[in-house]
DNA sequence: CTTTGTGATTGTTACGTTTTAATCAGGGGG
DNA sequence: CCCCCTGATTAAAACGTAACAATCACAAAG
């Protein structure tokens, strides 16, 4: 009864050989224009479609891209992969979307189903700074270019934007705005965007004639509006709150920015707030977030292009590390 | 140098046979103690990981599970889509993504890309009522469960949010609040849900002793907080604007807001706003969004239950249409 | 009439796994 | 000592496609 339809079936029917379906399949140009036109009916006529995994085997790479990204609820990732997905879909390739959660157990089942999948390449924002697992891939032969994270060597393709830049800017906006004390609420400590934006924000503290030391900082285990939520409770009731907050997302601003108004907290007037990514929701919200701007779907649009060209052609592929820099975004959260 | 290890190696590096690896790595319990542990411990020496593709071929069936969504940028389907990866990667299924951004050919391809990779089922929220595409899915023997959608017939499984409640429970609210002139800003008309929740609107306009016909309705052609601000740019331009606005989705619903604000209109005192969905975002708006409260998540895990009910037991596999009540949310932004 | 060349098509093999039936070893009962 | 049973293991045959060498048809050139 369920009966699938294979490329013998089709070549049976339009009186060819498998091998001419084939290469009607995959190459064209390579047969005469009347039989080609034959096959194509007799497929449509049949119903027909590939068998994916049969041709993976066989050809031994798929058509396939893994996508893992460390928090698909935020935004920011989902502009990142609606570039990943554009050009992957242009060019034939399906993608394979993968969540870690921040979780380092999730993200490498992610990488473990993208080897059994014999994905031809994958693109990554990894949750930590161990490179063994990448180089594990690429040994397989599955091509890497990592996502909003710049590169350490220089044999690999990496898009980024400079993070150390951004929180730099945030925070010498803040100082402009006559901030005294000044906080940072970030991540898990092992995310190295939450590392370089703080960086940046104590080069920043440092030019303005401050010392680093002083930045208050507040780390949160997770990056989401609840966690910001959190974060502002936890100053609240330390009675620690700065004149200004730097968050290092805007999901943590817009928690905390919640946070501080459900207790009064009057934002900028007693409190500055500025924000990172500039997520469409950031300019909604109820005092609307000063946030620092990234070129999210660009980011996912060249990484992907650089990918696919790293497996098209291994040969002439020169490896790239490319770094966008951030834009200020000036709103109603900072003074 | 680029060698792939397979389960040839491991048996011959472990002194079996590649049926007893086989049988290793899928019914273990099939295969004795001793061989089982030096059998695995093979597998982790030579960093062997299973060929996907040639499981697939010959198994008949893959591990991965089609998921196809409307609107990735969306928190709601972001949403179902956690509930959906997480049952997915519990059961050991690996799910791939799909995003039509609303468009009927995208969705197409996507689904076709599905067939391809032989997925063992799809999860869909289609964009339009054509039931055909899905049955063709199930005549190759793959399941399909309807997400957000309820089911036309009683042959499959689906599992959706009553929506007609949820439009007659907003617009009860509105006229509560002591609304003159209604309004619906909604999307494509193709879209079901868009549909469903103006039927409840109008019932609720009727059990309000109003006349249905004089709901304005106002359809933008994608349900995006950009479309929101336009819509509110149209109305504002024509000086139709009623006393209370229902919007289809959040997204629409903050962009209205957005462009009320901008053209000092005030929400609620000129104008009351109510949404659908209830994102995490909704609360954390300027004028903080009333709106209609889905179990979001829950309806991604309980799908996604469903269709592994199905392809695991079909034997036994009873289809069922399960349908989730909404939940009205009251916040600032209406009277 | 034969040879050569060209473009189109075909036959065959291999990809890595799962599955079924067949084989094997060893023990207990007759 | 033989037979049968059980549990563990193996050998071999697919699954549907891509790739490559081999073949074919046919026309132009000699």
């Amino acid at each position: 009864m369920m009966t699938t339809v294979s490329i013998k079936d089709v070549a049976a029917r339009a009186g060819v050989s498998p091998g001419t379906v084939s290469n009607v399949l995959n190459r064209p140009e390579k047969v005469a224009d009347s039989t080609r036109i034959r096959v194509e009916s007799t497929i449509r006529e049949l119903g027909f479609v590939r068998h994916g995994s049969a041709s993976t085997l066989r050809a031994g790479h798929s058509r396939t891209v893994g996508l893992s990204v460390i928090d698909i609820g935020n935004p920011f990732f989902t502009d990142v992969a609606a570039g990943v997905e554009d050009v992957a879909s242009e060019r034939g390739y399906a993608v394979i979307l993968g969540n870690s959660s921040g979780s380092r157990m999730k993200e490498e089942r992610n990488l473990l189903v993208f080897a059994e999948q014999r994905v031809r390449g994958v693109l990554i924002t990894p949750s930590d700074e161990d490179p063994g697992r990448l180089d594990q891939l690429r040994g397989r032969g599955i091509c890497v270019v990592l996502v909003d994270h710049p590169a350490e060597r220089s044999d690999q393709c990496a898009v980024a934007v400079n993070d150390v830049t951004g929180g730099s800017m945030a925070v010498a906006h803040l100082l402009d705005g006559g901030a005294g004390s000044l906080g940072y609420v970030t991540g898990p400590a092992v995310i190295r965007q939450c590392q370089d934006r703080k960086r940046g924000a104590e080069q920043a503290m440092a030019a303005g004639g401050r010392d680093p030391r002083e930045l208050l900082e507040v780390a949160m285990p997770a990056m989401t509006a609840k966690a910001g939520q959190q974060a502002a409770e936890k100053l609240l009731a330390e009675g620690s709150l700065p004149d200004a907050l730097f968050c290092a997302n805007d999901l943590l601003a817009l928690g905390m920015l919640r946070g501080l108004l459900q207790a009064g907290v009057r934002v900028p007037d007693d409190v500055s707030l500025i924000g990172y990514d500039d997520i469409d929701f950031a300019s909604a919200s109820t005092v609307s977030l000063t946030s620092i701007r990234q070129p999210t779907y660009q980011l996912g649009r060249v990484a992907t292009e650089l990918l696919l060209d790293e497996c098209d052609n291994p040969a002439t592929h020169a490896h790239q590390q490319i770094m966008f820099q951030p834009d200020l975004v000036v709103r109603e959260s900072t003074r």
